[in-house]
RNA sequence: GGCGGCAUAGCCAAGUGGUAAGGCAACGGCCUGCAAAGCCGAUAUUCUCCGGUUCGAAUCCGGAUGCCGCCUCCA
């Protein structure tokens, strides 16, 4: 059983084997901290969660390496306008990004190193740049000389002479080609700046990553991922610049995830279109939007719309039913057995289980993933309704075998982890305040029509069931008595 | 101008040579006081169009049309 990834370098799919057997080094491009995050970075940020937890549960070891870029024109320009230091503002919003990435049940990459912290590995590379004659010194700044690395553009798949001539990048005449790309800048007085043979100064924005991912992977390492956007320029430069400094490959599998959309209209901030991650939370379940964003392939085009969040959450009521319905029918917690089975994080044991490792294995195809794990839903409800009455042992065996299968591939996915009446409570919590719905009266509303039901009065029953209905709340009567949901 | 991607039921979407997963919505049935939830059933003779290769193509090749992304900070 064997990984294929697609690389963004070869343009096809490639039998994954790491430099060093069951390791994994993976680089994933961070946030640069200047503003809240959207949903374009939750997608990708999900995507690699994604992978790292797969890999992770196909028994690799992996160190997985997620930066912060913390010093760039952006940070400066806001903590201009706002009259506090650029350390403040990227302060603020790195906190505010570990606040979005918990409250996505995103798991926490082994290292996330800030550019900042680096400034010395930094001016290392470009002095060997400097000195292999890569890259020149033009008034305090240093430029990188694409000339010189005659394989610059192999990875968006460009020529330079084919950019200059549709080009419509400003010449700045201090470059000796326009694509030439700053790695030192010369700092402005009231600019962060740090000390280096070519004045005072401060990183240009790609060779951090080149000097991150070499500290902490090496000179080569595995995987390297971010959003497509960042195929050219920034993935280009950093190939460049480490290949030409460190004379090694600098990266085996290049990953890019693709865009989000909202209402097929490319997401901006001018347009007015621009959703955070926090806005998002507040309307709909954390694990509805991850559903959302892995129900497509991660190449993929993907476009956000209020009906697609509708359907992931029906999805993930769906599944957390399911489970709820699996916890009531079995005489013991299932969470027991799934603890005693938890060694094994990857059901490879069972049908199911073969199913997922397939669909993962192929480019980690979710979206297929996805579908079995609705498979064996079904299949569970089947199942249980066969056998409601009777509990027989074979069946309860069964059925644990297969919820354990939903654990797990929820574990990779990072969905259905939740006790399902906490989703449901959660969901409740999301939907009434919103609403300003007060639960008491909801719960007061419910024995009124109880009252009404044994009245045998079914008329005013169902118009108490149709006023919550109007606020979203859907009423089920089971047999151990009436329970509410929030339709979103 | 250069580079790349996509086109599958009402909607979302998987499938990359062997006879169309899955989800949402809608419809019929079981269940229910009626619903909801769950299950069952019927829903694409067909994968934008036109050619070609093949015993066989949604899948490969050529062409057309349409949509989109990147080439500038961007997940």
């Amino acid at each position: 059983m064997t990984i294929r990834i697609y690389n963004s370098l070869s343009r096809q799919k490639e039998i994954f084997e790491p430099v060093e057997n069951n390791k994994v080094r993976m680089y994933v491009c961070g946030p640069t901290v200047y503003d809240s995050c959207h949903i374009g970075h939750a997608r990708s940020v999900v995507v690699f969660d994604m992978i790292y937890r797969y890999l992770n549960a196909r028994g690799y070891e992996v160190f997985y390496v997620r930066n912060f870029t913390d010093v760039d024109d952006k940070i400066i320009a806001r903590a201009n306008e706002a009259g506090v230091s650029c350390d403040e503002i990227s302060e603020k919003y790195i906190k505010e990004f570990h606040k979005d990435m918990a409250s996505l049940n995103m798991v926490s990459p082994t290292m996330e190193p800030r550019a900042t912290a680096h400034i010395d590995q930094i001016v290392n590379i470009i002095a060997i740049l400097v000195k292999k004659k890569y890259a020149y010194v033009v008034d305090g700044d240093v430029y990188f000389s694409v000339e010189k690395y005659p394989d610059y553009g192999k990875l968006s798949g460009r020529r330079l002479e084919d950019m200059v001539a549709g080009s419509r990048v400003e010449i700045d005449p201090r470059k000796q080609n326009p694509y030439d790309f700053v790695l030192w800048k010369a700092s402005k007085p009231h600019e962060p700046q740090w000390d280096s043979p070519w004045g005072k100064g401060r990183p240009g924005w790609h060779i951090e990553c080149s000097a991150m991912s070499a500290e902490y992977l090496g000179q080569t390492f595995d995987i390297h991922g971010g959003g497509k956007d960042l195929i050219f320029p920034h993935h280009e430069n950093e190939i460049a610049q480490s290949e030409a400094a460190f004379g090694e490959t600098f990266v085996k599998y290049w990953v890019h995830n693709g865009f989000i959309n909202i209402d097929q209209e490319k997401m901006s901030k001018s347009l007015g279109n621009f959703l955070t991650i926090q806005e998002i939370v507040k309307t709909w379940h954390p694990e509805a939007l991850r559903l959302f964003l892995l129900s497509n392939h991660y190449r993929s085009p993907l476009d956000y719309t209020d009906q697609a969040m509708q359907e992931a959450t029906a999805g993930m009521d769906r599944i957390y039913g399911l489970m709820g319905r699996v916890a009531q029918y079995l005489d013991q917690p299932l969470i027991r057995r799934y603890g005693s089975d938890g060694q094994s994080a990857l059901a490879d044991k069972t049908e199911t289980g073969r199913l997922f490792l397939e669909a993962m294995d192929d480019d980690f195809n979710t979206a297929r993933a996805i579908g079995i794990l609705f498979d064996t839903v079904r299949n569970i409800n089947r199942l249980i309704d066969a056998d409601e009455a009777a509990k027989t042992r074979a069946s309860q065996e069964q059925i644990v075998t297969e919820a354990v299968d939903i654990f797990k591939i929820g574990k990779i996915l990072g969905i259905a982890n939740l006790p399902p009446d906490v989703y449901f409570q959660q969901k409740q919590e999301k939907g009434t305040g919103l609403r300003k719905i007060d639960p008491s009266w909801v719960e007061e509303k419910i024995r009124m029509r109880k009252q009404a039901r044994q009245n045998k009065d079914f008329a005013a029953a169902d118009r108490i069931r149709d006023e919550l209905l109007a606020l979203d709340i859907i009423l089920e009567d089971r047999p151990g008595g009436t329970i509410w949901k929030m339709k979103q």
